[in-house]
DNA sequence: AAGTGGTCTAGACCACCAT
DNA sequence: TGGTGGTCTAGACCACTTA
């Protein structure tokens, strides 16, 4: 096993790992293993793509690394979910000042269907005039409205997506992407403004207008860097924080 | 090579690979290995700590993923330095909204010493009354000023620091920790928050009290997690933004 | 007890860099 | 050419979970 593997698609001298991480990712995006569920364990995985147990482990590391697996001594290797916890301690990243983390409720606002803009079609990677679904939720933490969301979804994605879909879950929204459009948002790319809250944002969030609003545009992508949400969050950060920490493991 | 390793410290079950780990952290923070340089060769390495080399490696890919060393392939494994891309593309995160990242002209304002405030000392570790030094600098990007920095460092840390070394230096801040004072930073916490200027900062950025701007209180952490700076930057965010990408690799 | 991931070994060979 | 890190193997044994 000393050849540089003769797989399916085109080959430049790629690790035997890497080859293997790629053709994993492929399985993932393709639903053959989906979220939750566990992955064949690391013998059988490795007799079936023909390597040896280290290598097949070190292309396993490279997701987990992701955070598109999870492994759990004893029990298997699982797909990532995004249950509410996953969700809160990953990407929601609006903290109290004081005060330990919180759940957002989230309230819909709005919901329509309607045309890409230029800026839009350019972040989610489709053409300008592309269908897509504009949602506009408030989200309230510990009560206190916090939060304006406004989602641009490219509509290809999310074929018969609906209000009421969106209205009143119990779970996250990126937890609806993945059970109802099996679509799993494992990265976000966030850059972050401080802006003057206009009279509309003003008024959801309850200040004044002028009073200095967060202004976080945030795109979403799922496995292959595929961008499948385009979000522009303006939070009030009077008594509510963004963190960000550089350098750490996880 | 079976037993749990019998080494100077205290033991509770802890993997070879992380042993090895810690008591590489401990070499650096004694700088038997210093920034910039080379250590041994992973063979000679594995022959020192009675392991196989195998083992060695996975306790190097930890302290790689925690970008304190640098492997090269062919030339040898290096201890991170603060050179100025280093800096520029690892914790500077603010960038133009179009076109490409700059490298700031920092200038210095302001350097007195004085004593701790609560906030301040709780955010350093340190006691409220204790010796700080502060600092402020005016980064521009471009041509333009763009962020107020205040700075505060514990004296006890930085015990001959001076007003020179800090005005008209070709290098970076870290840069000049880790050179002077035997102090990398490797980690950052930081928490985001939008405010109005108030007439000072203003004044400084060339905008109108009350425009708005992001508020980052950032605190610098060396090896074992010890903060050595507290940092508070003044954001004019009209033609910059902050990054930050989550779930990344790198 | 059976099955899973986690650790560790002792090599071989390759790719890259300096001289 | 000799030294470095990078990849890969074919196991053994351990720790943990589930039944």
């Amino acid at each position: 096993m000393t050849e540089t593997s003769t797989l399916t698609g085109v080959q430049l001298a790629m690790p035997l790992y890497k080859e293997l991480e790629r053709r994993m990712r492929d399985a993932l995006a393709q639903g053959e293993w989906k979220p939750g569920e566990a992955i064949p364990a690391e013998r059988r995985l490795a007799a079936r793509f023909g390597v040896s147990i280290g290598t097949l482990r070190k292309a396993i590391d490279e997701l987990v690394a992701a955070n598109i697996l999870i492994r759990q001594q004893g029990r298997g290797t699982f797909v990532a979910t995004h249950d509410r916890d996953r969700l809160l301690f990953y990407f929601f990243h609006v903290v109290p000042v004081h005060g330990p983390k919180q759940y957002p409720d989230v309230r819909l606002l709005a919901f329509q269907r309607a045309r890409a803009g230029r800026a839009e079609a350019e972040a989610l990677g489709i053409a300008a005039g592309d269908a897509v679904l504009r949602v506009r939720n408030l989200l309230s933490l510990a009560g206190a409205p916090v939060i304006v969301d406004d989602l641009t979804l490219p509509s290809a994605r999310f074929p018969a997506l609906t209000e009421k879909q969106f209205a009143g879950r119990p779970s996250t929204i990126y937890n609806l992407y993945q059970d109802s459009f099996g679509i799993s948002v494992i990265r976000t790319r966030e850059r972050l403004r401080a802006v003057l809250a206009d009279a509309e944002a003003a008024a959801l969030l309850g200040v004044a207008r002028g009073a200095p609003l967060l202004s976080i545009r945030r795109v979403a992508l799922t496995y292959n860097d595929e961008a499948v949400e385009l979000r522009i969050s303006r939070v009030n950060t009077a008594a509510h924080e963004y963190y960000a920490d550089i350098g750490q493991a996880g």
